[in-house]
DNA sequence: TTAATAATAGACCGGTTGTTATAATTAAGG
DNA sequence: CCTTAATTATAACAACCGGTCTATTATTAA
């Protein structure tokens, strides 16, 4: 059961990493072919439904990933503000150094085809609903009510898509750390 | 003067309505050719360079048509506060009723195109900076020191850009809105 | 061992992409 | 009116797109 269909995970994983550096659109199944050496006749094999199935398997696993990242760093802060800001910053260290960024995971996608497939904008959706989940828990166990709980898991969220996307754009780690920095305005007064 | 490139500024204006929805690769010349009803003779002849030409332009165009409509909102406003939540509530309206949304302004292609061309991803990074110094304007006048100015200008700027793609991507006003009603969080302390 | 199924391999398809070249048309100025 | 340039109109281009197809090889079950 070790091995069993490697193929397609090798196609999830390179999927979504060209996906979130280069959108939807950007990204041809001749790259995903090139890129992890599997023939097209496997990739339709696996997914027989083509590009876009592959696509929401694909943020499916980016959901996955970044969902048990910022858990992890969770774990490891009781306090929410040293949380929110380590989980910042641990974004910030992709724009460090060499600068071979991870792109942004969904957002970039979610923008391209929100209005053009119903399947991807729910699968980007549903990415979103949790990493705000693990944020609410987090709030939750800090003593915020469940309305502020959701209202600013709401507004880190998206203070974060933002900032990932200006850090991008810039090529500069500054956005993400100014958010960092910032973070105590919301999470003073319980 | 008057009618003087009218095909050029059709152009732009449809280009960059279909940029913001669908992104760079989303949109292809033949879609600005037949939404615009002028010829790919004419576009060539006013876009010698192509597609990402007529990208930057629509960039540029986009640019200065949200740095005024931002402006605009903040002549009406003294109050830092109000302005800025006014400022926000209007991009949710664009979400209201039929929905029929302008999609993200910058954001997309921004998002698709900074790893594959400098250009594009200098004029995103322009417009970005363009929205951001009419907030540090209104914060210097509110009596923000000038770091605190340009800190919470990236801040706000990034909070709107990933409010606006939570909204696209939830089909929901609520985002934008929950962050326009948590701006005091930031803007209270003088 | 044999039969059946899964997986790999890649040539191939029609359609579309951005771009170029060139011809036809229109507008402007003397 | 004539000339010249600006603009529009087609057509063709190679390159690439997502997707299909058939053949072949591995793997598994009987």
């Amino acid at each position: 059961m070790l091995n069993k269909n490697k193929s397609k995970d090798v196609l999830i994983k390179v999927a979504s990493r060209l996906f979130r550096i280069r959108g939807y659109d950007g990204v041809g199944l001749n790259d995903i072919i090139e890129e992890s050496g599997i023939p097209k006749g496997s990739l339709y094999h696996y997914f027989p439904k083509g590009k876009e199935q592959l696509a929401i398997e694909a943020i499916n696993h980016t959901k996955e990933d970044v969902t048990s990242q910022i858990q992890e760093i969770f774990n490891r802060f009781a306090d929410p503000t040293e949380a929110f800001q380590s989980h910042i910053l641990e974004l910030a260290e992709n724009f460090m150094g060499n600068f071979d960024p991870l792109g942004m995971p969904i957002g970039t996608i979610a923008g391209e085809k929100y209005s053009t497939s119903e399947p991807i904008r729910i699968a980007c959706q549903s990415a979103f609903e949790s990493w705000q989940a693990v944020y609410i828990t987090k709030l939750l166990a800090s003593g915020y009510s469940e309305k502020q709980s959701k209202d600013l898991s709401i507004v880190i969220n998206a203070m974060v898509e933002g900032g990932i996307l200006l850090s991008l754009t810039t090529k500069t780690v500054k956005p993400l750390q100014v958010i960092a920095e910032q973070i105590p305005l919301f999470l003073l007064k319980k």
